[in-house]
DNA sequence: TGACAATATTCGTTATAACGGATATATTTA
DNA sequence: TAAATATATCCGTTATAACGAATATTGTCA
């Protein structure tokens, strides 16, 4: 036991429930895309680039940038440099709407479904690696309750 | 319905649970992580830096570099970078072990304990507005599925 | 003592996130 | 039509993460 405890309630207050749940949370995740991070450097793709794939992957008419940014908090600017960068590399088109001509739709290309689906077994090979123990209901009901937190978050 | 299940079951695998929980968990870290970034900038601070101090208060004999380097998975020479610009700001001290001459060890400096205590409040309240809905008995749930997910992660 | 290992550092590189500001284009509305 | 709005872009900036390679210092062990 430390002596300290005096100066250490003053500098360290005692972590309350919420705040706990969050650092687990934080941690676990961080400690979980190591793994996944590893296999998408194999691809030269960043956690951010693969998201978006994945994004478009769910939406086959394509998304304007605009639903790609909010979808991720990130500036208008700074979606069309990510998305130029996919664009470069084949893995993303973009053209323009025809109804409403001010709109880009970004679509995922033959060649980024390709590298999806390579990707696909890995990854899901990881996540069955570092979770699989917990078993399906543990599972489950993690999964119910992290969208029940998100649910109501302001 | 779409009329593409054939196509869509080729290139969109159906998600496994394991898979699922993980996406869950990020998508949520993400989320709540915003709301303390945006409480971060106004001390400029990244989280990165964020989390080294945190840590670093929680040992008040300090740490030597390469343990916080390993906390993180950070290469040696870019923790060292993060520690200069800690330390430039006068939030960190750094001196070298007396016993093994090798280590230079890591500390929390006054101000930095100063800057965490202005933080504590307001992340505590943004942690309590976006997660107290869940209650006492969920939030215990959780943070026990967490830990057991990362308990046995290799 | 000499060879090796461990720790931290310095240096240089590239890619990117994040921000501010301005611009082009097209649409909507007054 | 003219003004306001929405969407995406271009430009430039800074800070940082991430990587490779080399170096200095100290400790350990044959």
């Amino acid at each position: 036991m430390r002596r300290s405890t005096h100066t250490e309630t003053k500098t360290r207050p005692a972590p309350c429930l919420e705040e706990s749940a969050f650092l687990e949370m934080s941690r676990t995740t961080d400690l979980l895309s190591r793994r996944v991070s590893l296999l998408l450097r194999t691809e030269e793709l960043s956690s951010t680039q693969y998201n978006v794939l994945r994004i478009l992957r769910g939406v086959q008419e394509g998304l304007p940038c605009g639903e790609i940014g909010s979808r991720m908090i990130t500036r208008d600017p700074d979606i069309t440099r990510l998305l130029d960068r996919l664009e470069k590399r084949s893995l993303i088109s973009r053209c323009r709407e025809t109804k409403d001509r001010r709109m880009v739709m970004a679509r995922i290309t033959p060649e980024g479904l390709q590298l999806l689906s390579r990707m696909d077994e890995p990854v899901r090979e990881a996540h069955h690696a570092q979770l699989g123990h917990l078993g399906r209901e543990h599972l489950k009901a993690l999964i119910g309750l992290l969208q029940t937190a998100r649910a109501e978050v302001v």
